[in-house]
RNA sequence: GGGCCGCUAGCUCAAUUGGCAGAGCAACUGACUCUUAAUCAGUAGGUUUCGGGUUCGAGUCCCGGGCGGCUCACCA
């Protein structure tokens, strides 16, 4: 028999001794008058205005136990915190007593007592009575270490929230991140919508998708990789605002800033362009991270990152210029752009189109610099077939990334509202696939979306779009280098 | 997909040139009336990720598999 057979052998023998005794393990209900926070407010409360201490009852998790011959010391945690329970084994009724002797790290307990202060000034619960809720069959991670095993630890998320009290906190955090962008738009005219996940075909973005199969239809979906063209149907519909927070799927690579489903915030706003989303993104994203962190200024790795508005604006075709030393502008084919790339030395993947060239150059050249938040602004048309021109300008489109700890965190554009322009767009995408260009990524978006198309030949408004990435916008806020620490259950392969 | 690294008791970690697999916590038995990483005495606990190979002898060396981490590639 292993260890953790006979550990379990060993609480299951207490579950049966327990039952014999005529005591339910896992009882429907529990008395509770308190949570452990409230119970030390109360003391705080007791203490200030003299008041005799109430009973009261507390329920939670036992995190310690420390028995100390005729006392016991016990460690009591809830979600809203710790508290000790005080136990004089003398006044502890029969049951209570077989209970005491019993009980494992683990277990769930209802204690009644007094609140009141041991003589160490630990607030406690001198408990007279304790009530079992829930038995645990199996042994915690230790106490000083907590769990280490990073696999562990996203594999049985459970155990790692238990045994690491931070991990909770960047998790609460999350939950706040995304609560203070739905009341920010809420209260900004926007209405929350829901969109498809399962599409006959996946547009918004270029990325492979996932693809599964409708058994009565009897046909394909792709789960969506952005909720894009969707929100945009709602905007020609006539709501002039609208948002979406939910899940996108890309079949890609995993890595420190890449999980398989991700978490996207998208909006439009009709009669807006991309000037004012830039606005909104702004002033958003700093009054969420002063909400959650605390302060414009947040560390994050080796920095200190400032979101005081306003940030900083940086015309993309200049910042490649200074940093990468090549004006894009000076070479308007895939041809000659890939040969002045060629002759100062960078290595590229030569089946890379002009778009995905400059992309290469921002990514390498202008990224890594870009730790305080950013706008970088005006993007070349190559790499944006949903924006719109800038006015005069055939070349570049009205579009910004908003980056900071390197990290693009949002994308936004006066959204193409010209169908034939759009067509026009889709076509050439096409076109250039299968001419190659991306042959090793012909599973991308190989399909129009026809009916977008027709929805614009309805007319769209003038509008500004906008998408956040969701986890990397916690990443900053929680000082996390790796997107699964702000996932809660992050992709992995199955085990054995 | 490539490269590098990791996997030893439930948890956190040791193990010298290839030479008897160990400690702390957790568990079990006992002592203890103010502990909070309680302390003290004792007990038990191992297919060293899996499968091969070399060797008198493998946690350690070699080959292959699994899972994970970092990184590169990929990623509008």
């Amino acid at each position: 028999m292993s260890l953790v057979e006979r550990i379990a052998q060993q609480r299951l023998d207490k579950l049966t001794e327990l039952r014999s005794r005529g005591i339910d393990p896992y009882p429907p209900r529990c008395k509770r008058s308190h949570t452990n926070a409230e119970a030390v407010a109360l003391l705080l409360k007791q203490e200030q205005e003299s008041i005799e201490p109430v009973e009261v009852s507390v329920a939670g998790r036992v995190i310690a136990n420390r028995d100390i011959g005729k006392l016991a010391f016990i460690n009591l945690a809830d979600g809203s915190g710790k508290i000790q329970l005080f136990i004089n084994k003398s006044l502890l009724s029969p049951d209570s007593s077989a209970l005491l002797k019993d009980l494992d790290i683990g277990d769930f307990i209802g204690a009644s007592g007094k609140v009141i202060r041991t003589r160490t000034g630990e607030p406690s619960i001198g408990a007279g009575e304790i009530t079992l809720l829930s038995k645990s069959l199996q042994p915690l991670p230790e106490k000083w270490h907590g769990l280490q095993d990073t696999e562990k630890r996203y594999r049985q998320r459970y155990v790692d929230l238990i045994a690491n009290p931070e991990v909770k906190e960047i998790f609460r955090k999350r939950s706040r991140v995304v609560t203070g962008i739905r009341s920010y738009l809420d209260s900004h005219d926007f209405l929350e919508v829901e969109t498809p996940v399962l599409q006959p075909s996946a547009g918004g973005a270029l990325a492979r998708p996932f693809i599964t199969h409708h058994n009565a239809l009897d046909c394909d979906f792709y789960l969506r990789i952005a909720l894009e063209l969707h929100l945009k149907r709602l905007i020609v519909g006539g709501f002039d605002g609208v948002y979406e927070i939910g899940r996108v799927f890309r079949n890609e690579g995993i890595d420190t800033k890449h999980n398989p489903e991700f978490t996207m915030m998208e909006c439009y706003k009709a009669y807006a362009d991309y000037n004012d989303i830039m606005r909104l993104v702004e002033n958003m994203i700093s009054t969420v991270v002063k909400d959650v962190a605390g302060d414009y200024k947040i560390p994050f790795g080796d920095d200190i990152l400032d979101f005081t508005p306003p940030w900083k604006r940086i015309d993309l075709r200049q910042a490649v210029i200074d940093m990468a030393g090549i004006d894009y502008d000076k070479f308007p084919d895939t041809a000659s752009l890939a040969a002045e790339m060629r002759g100062k030395g960078i290595q590229f993947d030569p089946s890379r189109d002009r778009g995905r060239l400059i992309d290469d150059l921002l990514s390498t050249f202008v990224e890594p610099t870009l730790k305080n938040p950013t706008f970088m602004v005006n993007y070349p048309i190559d790499m944006s077939p949903l924006a719109k021109n800038r006015p005069g300008d055939a070349h570049t489109v009205e579009r910004f990334e908003a980056y900071a700890g390197c990290m693009e965190i949002a994308n936004a554009f006066s959204e193409l509202n010209d169908p034939e322009e759009q067509e026009r767009r889709f076509a050439g995408q096409l076109s250039n696939r299968s001419q190659g260009a991306c042959s090793a990524r012909d599973e991308e978006t190989e399909t129009i979306d026809e009916d977008f198309i027709t929805a614009l030949e309805y007319g769209m408004p003038p509008t500004g779009g906008l998408g956040v990435g969701i986890d990397r916008l916690v990443m900053l806020i929680t000082n996390q280098q790796s997107i699964r620490e702000v996932i809660l259950f992050p992709a992995l392969k199955e085990k054995e």
